[in-house]
RNA sequence: GGGCGCGUAGCUCAGCGGUAGAGCACUACGUUGACAUCGUAGUGGUCACAGGUUCGAUCCCUGUCGCGCCCACCA
């Protein structure tokens, strides 16, 4: 049957990947010839993922690789899976339930609606699997893996212990005083009302403005201001009764602790430690706050003087922490005001005598609600303008004169107005919900990382190190990043790194494996009769400390509750005997449980049996950043904390591909996370490749309309194409900008490699069974070309062992078209027809098969595709053996040059005679002026070839015809007559240029050649070289100039 | 404000001490034993600018000018 015109990648890519997949070609170990294991871990896309660009670049390259080594013969892992992504699946499942009419989360509760997303992963959250087997990703899916497999409440089919591995190393962590819980403020999500980590704020500039308002001193207090210029020289003297406050948000006046200057600011010195008034609220309970000093306020910025909000704005945090002032919340978890607790009046009074100094009790960040009553439950935002209004009205803004040209009366006006300054501002946004994130004083755990991240950084400076001295070895237990210029980002981000925030208050993910329960142990509980029995007033005091239990919570980090049974145990051991027996029961809150240690303590009273008593706990219903576990990834897909085969054999693993943008989100945390938990760096390298960008340069976004489906890109030129095109523009670290024209550049390279078989195959190159072994053919043609394939094979792995992808694709590209299409096989036509027939079958049956072989790593489908038409092979090209042949055993020297030598000799007359206006059609004579033996063997081996690709009839020995076209190659000047036909003027002028250019060149290399130093200092190699050059160069340039001579004469 | 990077042919980019390459685009020609998703030939570059190091610089160093990206707490 003969072959088609071109490849149907459609028919074809979805038949090929069946077949490999039945076949069991990417599970781990199958077909591995040698004992070494190579093992790549995908970076995990989201369930609620979809493919996109960046996963086709990512996985084309991790694809490479996979595939290259295990042709090469590696028990090959590639580790497949999916990340169970908390918010944005969260997000996902309940947009969905809203779309649908179902009942929302909070009504549905916990349980059910995490049945729900189960539910929708197992619908839905296999898309990306599929679009990755299209890509043609050789992963080995009976290992795919989910980092919340074996939760509970997990179906069947998702019962891998990834849950397992996650809580063991929270519990351990934790145990270690690595995992800490704090009231801090963190980044608060109001829309989703979670925290989330600084990694997933992005900050960007929007339209603000700045107010300005007086702060008027306590009992109203006056002070000499001074303002001086940069030369010591008072530019402002007046006496105030204020201090100006500068704020972007007026709103959070109300949760002042203090005002600062910087410690150094005269101007304030002599009104630092008296207290001014916060100019909002109810006139008749305006808080006084201190001022105070700090090193965090720019004296040359604003007023110098700043007003400390402890609890919603990051420096302030730091100025209040230093300085012992207290934080008062003003939002509830949606941002809005709150409207909880005491009203104001009650609560102002109490921060009033906390201002003049009673003690600040922590727990009053939930308590104490500053929020006058007026602004309860308000946004933010109008709260901002009654506070904005409010303090205007009253005159406490501080204003400037502004003149303006009233428009009617064309008079020039002015007039004083508040000072308000629109500027521009970064503000904090949710990466995921896009609104306005607020610091938020909460409670919250974190990772001590600063404790962790020695080792991290430690292991990728040695890596580096290495990688820079030239002796890096895989094995040896660090890490190195390509290109190196990554590893600076890594290193900046871990040297600065923060506390990571890892709870979260989502429903979706891995529950924080901690109880609390009611704090016993001191005088809460406490039977002062000693009669066993708790009366009326043993157990009010005990229940009130229950009520009160914001900070004494015992709390046990356990994996389950029986764990947590017997810590209790050993956290209760000073409590009187009966309480010690009590049955630890699991409830769903805080005042559930006190409801409960009542009931049972009632209970016990009555049996006076100790079993009836229940110790009531809860667990923390936060769960983990999606991160924590995606940390756990290389160890978690191969079954830690059980001692798997698996995790024997492919762990640590080898290369992490990755995009820049998860350096810190993942890449660092894995390193971390994998060190403090199994004390080994996760991978030897990490290569970070850019972003695939769309044409302009622009990133692919929805908002823009630029996005390039790589779906429809793989329907419209095949996966071949695809992953060609981004192979070829992988140059590390460097963006790269896609177009569809490049796409249809690489799909035609697919039909050009086809074509070649397809011309082979007509030519009954494919008949006969291929011998065993590399060819030894006879003819110069054939040797040459084994010759070159060697050469690209030793290109291919040079450039794929040092991850320069777009080197191995150019090259191969250049061989496959440059080298076996537009010559070998042009050569092989006439060859068919003559003595040499069979052995250049032979040879290009041979060199096709290479062909096949190295391009599959890029083009599986295609190669694949063409390797079972052309023959009955062993075992499909997957499993194929990569070629090891050494390019010096394979190279002929002397065909070589020879092919060289033709080669110039025809591009030089199909020049001439296009230059010459020479119909294609028409064959010409040619004539041999002189030519050494050499050149004379070289025509004598080619000729059939040389007079079929330059059209010529016929050579004949003979004087310089006149009227004819010099060509000039090296040991030969042939003349093509044309007499009648060509313009002399024009052939005078064709060899003029050439060798005015040649002698251009020439000069070049003689003055280097003429300079002293030059000979002394340059490498020996370079001047032999440059001495060559200028040989050859001299000697065509003399046959051009005899040529030259030759027309003189004629014209 | 810090950090990282980039300015090479009309476009997109390789190259990074020995005198400049690819693909696309463009021009002319073309029914050549596979391929028009093709073939042949060609046009096109003070390698941003200015200094320095060197026998020699697109490549290394310094500065300038443009352009990106990341991080950052100026109220």
């Amino acid at each position: 049957m003969p072959m088609e015109k071109t490849f149907n990648a459609a028919e074809a890519e979805p038949r090929l990947y069946a077949a490999w997949e039945r076949e069991g070609a990417f599970v781990a170990g199958a077909n591995a010839s040698r004992p070494e294991t190579f093992t790549i871990m995908i970076p995990p896309p989201n369930v609620t993922g979809s493919l996109h660009m960046g996963h086709a670049f990512n996985n084309t390259l991790q694809d490479i690789l996979v595939r290259w080594h295990r042709m090469r013969g590696f028990d090959t892992l590639w580790q497949p899976g999916q990340d169970h992504a908390g918010i944005a699946t969260q997000m996902v499942v309940e947009r969905e339930l809203a779309k649908s009419q179902q009942p929302g989360r909070r009504d549905m509760g916990r349980e059910a609606f995490l049945g729900k997303v189960w539910e929708w992963k197992s619908q839905s959250g296999n898309r990306i699997i599929e679009q990755l087997k299209r890509l043609g990703a050789s992963c080995d899916w009976s290992r795919n893996a989910f980092t919340m497999s074996g939760a509970p409440g997990a179906p069947a089919g998702e019962d891998g212990n990834f849950h397992d591995a996650v809580i063991k190393v929270f519990v351990e962590l934790y145990a270690k005083g690595l995992i800490y819980r704090g009231k801090r403020l963190v980044n608060w999500d109001p829309h989703f009302e979670t925290a989330i980590s600084d990694l997933e704020v992005e900050n960007l500039e929007v339209d603000g403005h700045m107010w300005h308002f007086k702060y008027p001193l306590a009992g109203g207090e006056t002070y000499e201001y001074v303002e001086k210029d940069a030369d010591g020289n008072v530019t402002l003297r007046e006496t105030r009764d204020y201090i100006s406050i500068a704020t972007t948000r007026p709103e959070t006046m109300l949760g002042d602790g203090a005002v600062a200057v910087h410690t150094s600011d005269e101007r304030y010195a002599s009104i630092v430690g008296k207290l001014c008034e916060i100019p909002v609220g109810p006139k008749e309970h305006r808080r006084l706050i201190p001022i105070i000093t700090d090193e965090y306020p720019d004296p040359t910025f604003g007023s110098g003087a700043v007003k400390i909000t402890g609890a919603h704005d990051f420096n302030d945090y730091g100025v209040a922490s230093r300085n012992g002032i207290p934080m008062y919340r003003l939002m509830d978890t949606k941002a809005a005001m709150r409207a909880d607790g005491a009203p104001y009046a009650e609560a102002a009074a109490r921060a009033q005598e906390i201002a003049n100094g009673a003690a600040f009790d922590g727990a009053e960040v939930d308590t104490l609600n500053l929020v006058p009553d007026e602004m309860r439950g308000l946004d933010r935002m109008e709260a901002r303008k009654l506070v904005v209004e409010q303090i205007t009205a009253e005159g406490l803004a501080v204003t400037h004169a502004v003149t303006r040209t009233d428009k009617e009366t064309g008079e020039t006006v002015t007039e004083t107005v508040a000072l308000v300054e629109s500027k521009k501002i970064m503000q904090p946004f949710g990466d995921r919900s896009k609104v306005v994130i607020e610091p938020m004083l909460t409670d919250q755990w974190f990772v001590d990382t600063q404790k962790i991240v020695g080792p991290a950084l430690d292991a990728v400076r040695q890596g580096m190190a290495a990688q820079e001295a030239g002796t890096f070895d895989p094995a040896a237990g660090y890490t190195r990043i390509l290109p190196e210029r990554d590893a600076k980002t890594y290193f900046h981000w871990l040297e600065n790194i923060e506390p990571w925030c890892i709870s979260r208050q989502l429903w979706w993910g891995h529950q924080i494996p901690v109880w609390y329960g009611l704090d016993l142990g001191d005088a809460a509980f406490r039977d002062d009769e000693g009669d066993g029995a708790l009366d009326e007033v043993e157990l009010g005091r005990l229940l009130n400390a229950g009520g009160m239990l914001h900070r004494g919570e015992v709390m046990a980090c356990a994996a389950d509750l029986e764990s947590v049974t017997e810590r209790f145990r050993d956290s209760i051991a000073d409590i009187p005997a009966p309480l010690s027996h009590a049955r630890i029961v699991e409830v769903a809150d805080k005042p559930a449980a006190i409801t409960a240690l009542a009931a049972s303590l009632a209970e016990y009273n009555v049996s006076q049996d100790p079993t009836a008593l229940v110790f009531p706990v809860w667990r923390d219903p936060d769960v983990l950043d999606t991160w924590f576990s995606s940390g756990l990834w290389p160890i978690g897909t191969l079954g830690w904390p059980e001692p798997t085969p698996e995790l024997r054999k492919y762990f640590p693993t080898d290369v992490l591909v990755t995009g820049f943008d998860i350096i810190f989100f993942w890449v660092a945390r894995m390193m971390m996370m994998q060190l403090a938990v199994v004390d080994q760096v996760p991978f030897h390298t990490v290569y970070v490749h850019a972003l695939v960008r769309d044409e302009k340069g622009k990133k692919m976004s929805k908002s823009l309309g630029n996005v390039l489906d790589p779906l429809d890109l793989i329907d419209d030129y095949g996966a071949d194409a695809v992953r060609f095109t981004l192979t070829a523009m992988a140059a590390m670290g460097r963006d790269l900008k896609l177009s569809k024209d490049r796409i249809a550049g690489y799909r035609n390279f697919t039909t050009k490699i086809w074509n070649a078989t397809r011309f082979a195959e007509m030519n009954g190159v494919f008949a006969a069974a291929r011998p065993e072994g590399i060819p030894q053919p006879a003819h110069t043609v054939n040797r040459w070309i084994i010759g070159e394939t060697a050469r690209v094979r030793e290109t291919v792995d040079e450039a794929l062992t040092a991850y320069r992808f777009n080197d191995a694709a150019n090259a191969l590209y250049a061989f496959v078209w440059g080298k076996v299409c537009d010559w070998y096989v042009e050569f092989a036509k006439p060859l068919f027809d003559g003595p040499e027939a069979d052995e250049t079958r032979a040879t290009m049956a041979w060199v096709l098969d290479q062909c096949y072989l190295l391009c599959h790593p890029v083009m599986p489908f295609i190669t694949e595709e063409l390797w079972a038409m052309t023959g009955t092979r062993e075992k499909s090209l997957v499993h194929a053996d990569w070629p090891t042949y050494g390019t010096a055993a394979l190279l002929d020297p002397a065909a070589d040059r020879e092919m060289n030598w033709v080669i110039s000799l025809i591009e030089q007359v199909r020049s001439a005679r296009a230059e010459m206006g020479v119909p294609v059609g028409l064959k010409l004579p040619m004539v041999l002026v002189e030519a050494t033996p050499e050149a004379r063997a070289a025509w004598s081996t080619n000729e059939p070839l040389i007079l079929r690709l330059a059209r010529i009839d016929s050579l004949t020995e003979a004087a310089m015809p006149k009227g004819s076209i010099t060509i000039a190659c090296e040991g030969a000047t042939f003349a093509l007559p044309l007499e009648g036909v060509i313009d002399v003027a024009a052939e005078k002028a064709r060899l003029t240029k050439a060798v005015e250019k040649l002698d251009k060149d020439l000069n070049g290399l003689r003055n280097r050649l003429g300079n002293p130093k030059f000979v002394a200092n340059a490498a020996p190699e370079v001047i032999d070289e440059t001495r060559e050059k200028l040989a050859q160069g001299d000697e065509e340039a003399a046959r051009i100039r005899a040529a030259l001579a030759r027309l003189a004469d004629i014209g």
